[in-house]
DNA sequence: GTCAAATTTCACAAAACCTTCAAGGTTTGT
DNA sequence: ACAAACCTTGAAGGTTTTGTGAAATTTGAC
């Protein structure tokens, strides 16, 4: 089981259609959590809290123009990118879906190139490591597709973890993540570890980030937790 | 007779029709299978499986739409790539054959060219070995119309797995594939194997590349999978 | 400056992960 | 039908990574 995977959750009721979805997505490399009306998708997203969420429009229990309009009032998961499938095409109903929220609008039928395009999309705002896509701080370039960190053109040696920190760091400059949110974020949320083992962990990230010289990035906010920069 | 041609089913009431897309196809170096109904379109998909089906919208006992409907209900055959031809150019006659699940529409008359290009497009998404063009990296040629692979001019001997890793790889060198990726790419997404048959072939293709000498190519990432350099 | 709290460092054992090997099985080729 | 080539799998063995406590150091408040 792969981990650290982006999530997308598909709120779909048709099942070929589904079966389509999941199929491409997880062979693009995301984890893929399946809901069939809209009660489920709502339910799961707050439990799950997926990266991006793919919602049907005509869905039994919730439509997806609920499902959606939930999410946006939601405080905690008003951020997570939410994209309306739908076999309405009409401008006002495209409208409509953006309108309330929605960060996208695809109407069936669509081609599986067109789908992934704009999941990766909209995931590279919230997410952008998870597409592949190569990240810059000052002299460090993370690549993200090739699992590879450079600094002044040389190439670090970092651990899976190392990595994961860096790659959560790198995507927003600055911010400041606290060491629980660091546990769930890439040790997973039912995972028991000490507190204390992120310190270590960053202990080693920095270190590896000078391994051949050059100012320390990461900063500790005292009481707060880290941040690059 | 030639071996491992990919092998295109036409689907073609119309026999100059018929004649005119096998002589090109097979001058471009495709194995040519020829159905004139629907009936014995789907029979001999089920029994050949080819590696991309070609349908004309109307033939007699059932439709090309009928055809790639139940070709993408069905388990083993989902994922042969269909291309329907159709001398309907409505929109929504276009919309209608995607939706269904086909992967391209083209519409009569086409040239040649276009024709060509689609079907090698469409290939290189799921045989992308199949297309035959020579791919490079640093010292090493895989030929995979020959499906020969030189390392610093010297042929080398791979198994039929080993090639195809090898093949997946230098198309997108650096890039890391995941076991279950390259499970999926390779060993076809319902067959059941232990991820850890991965390692082993991935142990014999860095034995097979290293033969002769020279540096490892090939990157274990740890946690992730492999990379090609 | 002193002190307590918070953080960093260190070393090591355990866990996770990868590689290799060899024994069947299966498929392919003759 | 037989032999060769190839594939799958479990297990053993090796390597890297990880988690943890304890000690050392830093920090900010007083």
């Amino acid at each position: 089981m792969e981990k650290n995977l982006p999530v997308v959750l598909i709120a779909e009721d048709d099942q070929s259609h589904m079966e389509l979805l999941s199929y491409n997505l997880e062979n693009s490399g995301f984890k893929v959590v399946k809901a069939s009306n809209g009660r489920d998708a709502l339910d799961m997203t707050k439990e799950l809290k997926p990266d991006i969420v793919l919602l049907d429009w005509m869905m039994p229990k919730l439509s997806g123009i609920e499902v959606c309009t939930y999410l946006r009032a939601s405080q905690d998961l008003q951020d997570i990118p939410v994209i309306i499938v739908s076999a309405r095409e009409d401008e006002e109903d495209r409208v409509h879906g953006l309108e309330i929220g929605a960060d996208d609008y695809i109407v069936k039928p669509f081609s599986v190139s067109e789908l992934l395009a704009r999941v990766k999309a909209n995931l590279r705002r919230t997410r952008p490591s998870s597409v592949g896509q190569k990240l810059l701080f000052k002299d460090i370039i993370l690549d993200s597709e090739q699992f590879k960190v450079y600094r002044d053109g040389k190439l670090l040696k970092l651990g899976p973890t190392e990595f994961n920190l860096l790659a959560t760091f790198i995507e927003k400059p600055g911010r400041v993540w606290s060491r629980d949110q660091l546990l769930n974020r890439i040790w997973g949320r039912d995972i028991y570890v000490e507190i204390r083992t992120v310190d270590v962990h960053i202990g080693r990230l920095r270190k590896a980030l000078c391994r051949y010289g050059g100012e320390d990035y990461l900063r500790t906010v005292r009481g707060a937790g880290y941040a690059l920069g």
